[in-house]
DNA sequence: CGACCTGTTGAACTCCGTCAAGGCGTGTGG
DNA sequence: CCACACGCCTTGACGGAGTTCAACAGGTCG
């Protein structure tokens, strides 16, 4: 599960491409310890790319890998296609997330990265950013944090993957998603409209879609969530919890 | 599962704690790049540390997060301590491989790293390392793409969790062992003395220690390896991997 | 020799996957 | 406007892989 403590300024952005030099706001997953100075170096050598619509590639497992990219505005899902035809969905990420960042030192991206909604991203031409690192010492310190923090992050879900049954797992996502919006909307009302599919939610949790459903089901049986189509409220997670995660 | 490419000139070191600026060697996961000058660079900021015998800690969760280890000699495994008290183990780790790396960022160590048998380190100071990155575009990117690689070692970890069964993770675990332990020792008799216990592998790979026996016992029935206490042959693994990895 | 630890084997149970059917909302065409 | 199809989600019944609990074998060390 992505987790950031990166926030955005929400950008009013136009339905065209831009290419806009002077909004340093853009990148707020990285830059924040730079002076205004290293800001606009930054600035300089990224771009903002959208809308993507719903349903459209980013990036595609086959393309070369030239650019990291950071979310604006939006959401994305990041799937690869088995050899056997299934999806599997890796990950949602969210304005201030950075995704490609896994295919450094390969040639090609290591899966597809589709939009989940209208998105913008904000693409960092990764040469000329490792670049912009040597030369900005604290740069480079957020990358590699930045990087780290990705490694954790995949390290807690092979953990959680071992040891939580598909009650915990389905909660665990709900909450870290919910946490992740709040700060994005500022809406503390534990109400989560969902931009992704159960399908794929059940995808990246290693379940089946039914074994997804009857989760949701039993959790709302027992009063913790209210489970309608799209939008999910969580109710008394605390009550869920406190029986100690068994094992 | 860690894999990397790297290879490493095996040490004859001696029984004690040495602090050698002269061997170049000493670090192979990362400084293939360098030129002469910049690997004595490198050398000037680390150490060797060790032995560490078995079972002790190279560094555990407690410990303040400082440096980066690079293996030299022996193996290391890497748990952590759930809240109720069971041991999670989240690797093992050869010569030339780095651990530590994902506490970057963090104050302290996210687990504890044990010997499994004599063992020798070298000790990379982080922070001593980053400035010579920043001196080093080089390395710089040399640090990045291992890390990169990291994010992906666990991605993969995350997918084989999820749609393989025991059979196929303990048959993946012992190739990738093999695979790795071959580079080391030029041994290709597929023969593996296991330097960690079953109930540390199955832990590792999301199992019960009893699963873990039955799903060894038929693999050897069915003629795929051979289980003798520590020591594993690989028989044929082609024909069990050809029907096909179904989901 | 006996205590102990690790690994193995057996039997019963549990959770999740699988297969099948049906409900619901949406879009399309008549 | 309704009829219908389609995709997505849900529910039910069943089976199987892995867990759990228990007993035991084999090695090591006191």
């Amino acid at each position: 599960m992505p987790i950031t403590n990166c926030r955005m300024t929400s950008l009013r952005l136009v339905g065209k491409q831009t290419d806009c030099t002077d909004c340093v706001v853009q990148v707020r997953c990285i830059g924040n310890s730079l002076s205004k100075q290293e800001l606009q170096a930054l600035s300089s050598i990224i771009r903002t790319v959208g809308p993507f619509k719903e349903g459209s590639a980013i990036f595609k497992m086959e393309t070369p890998f030239n650019s990291l990219f950071a979310i604006q505005h939006g959401s994305v899902k990041i799937e690869a296609a088995l050899e056997d035809g299934a999806n599997l969905v890796k990950g949602f990420y969210f304005p201030g997330h950075l995704i490609g960042a896994d295919a450094i030192g390969e040639s090609l991206y290591q899966y597809d990265a589709i939009a989940l909604e209208p998105t913008w991203v904000c693409e960092l031409p990764f040469t000329k950013l490792e670049m912009l690192c040597a030369q900005i010492p604290k740069l480079q310190h957020e990358i590699l944090i930045l990087l780290a923090r990705k490694i954790r992050d995949a390290d807690a879900a092979v953990a959680n993957g071992h040891h939580l049954n598909a009650e915990k797992k389905v909660l665990l996502f709900l909450q870290s998603l919910n946490k992740y919006r709040g700060i994005l909307t500022k809406k503390d009302d534990d109400v989560i409209e969902l931009p992704m599919s159960k399908g794929d939610i059940a995808s990246y949790l290693g379940l089946r879609p039914e074994s997804l459903s009857r989760a949701l089901s039993k959790l709302q049986s027992e009063g913790v969530l209210i489970n309608q189509a799209r939008k999910i409220t969580l109710l008394d997670l605390g009550r869920f919890f406190k029986p100690a995660l068994k094992r």
